[in-house]
DNA sequence: CTTGACATTCCAGTGTAGGGGAAGGTTGAG
DNA sequence: CTCAACCTTCCCCTACACTGGAATGTCAAG
């Protein structure tokens, strides 16, 4: 397929794909006669994958990283599986982190919730912050 | 109070206060005869609203926001529970993906600690990583 | 044969939330 | 008097994740 069904087919915009190649996220693509990028079907999901990492708040270098592991496939490389623990151990800390102020916010939102207009004291700025 | 006085209060660098200024989360301060900041004491209060709106993952636009609001002389506080709803629905999309992603990365772990060979060149195998 | 929708590369800009450091003015202490 | 610690404006820099646009090439349809 190419770069503009790729990139519709994942939500995404040409530019972006051509970003990730850039950026190490996808693979060079293959190139047909005319020079165009021709993508497998598989990378839709690859660019999925990243959506989802992108929408977790991950950064691009670390996607990038865990792609490396995945593709590193069924290597049973200690050294890999060092990596893998280390990016498990990574995700466990910024999902706590992102619990801890989901409850922080949470308890703004529901003290803001139970409140009245009138609780709102205009001297200050807002209560609920 | 002059601007390190105040940034200090705030857990703040002047660099900081002089940006909030520029982008419109503080009013420009008054100055002193020598062309100093001088702020009065509840701009410490409006620095800490900010810093905590920052620790809830507010933008500064948002917070902007929410200060003119108040500035304004009208309660922003429907507003902000706005925001917070909004908030904490991002922040449990993002819990949710997060989750998701660490099962795939425990998946890949699972998968590499039951291969067998555990010695492995780190050089060779995994030096694209 | 031309038009429009694709594609290519490359360079440059955007927005966010500040930080670094220069060049200079002001103030209090020793 | 000098020195350190403040302050001022000014401009540039950072990282991140794209986005825009120019100049050019390719290709199917009318």
């Amino acid at each position: 397929m190419r770069i503009g069904e790729a990139a519709a087919a994942a939500g995404m915009t040409t530019k972006t794909l051509r970003f990730y190649e850039d950026s190490g996220l996808l693979p060079a693509a293959k190139r047909s006669p005319n020079g165009y990028r021709d993508y497998p079907d598989d990378s839709v999901a690859r660019l999925e994958f990243i959506r989802r990492g992108r929408a977790a708040g991950l950064a691009l270098t670390q996607i990038r990283e865990i792609l490396a592991l995945r593709d590193a496939g069924e290597a049973p490389c200690a050294h890999v599986q060092d990596l893998l623990s280390n990016q498990l151990a990574e995700l466990d800390h910024q999902i706590s982190e992102l619990m801890a102020l989901r409850s922080i916010v949470a308890g703004l939102h529901a003290t803001a919730a139970s409140g009245t207009d009138a609780s709102c004291d205009p001297e200050q700025i807002c209560s609920y912050l």
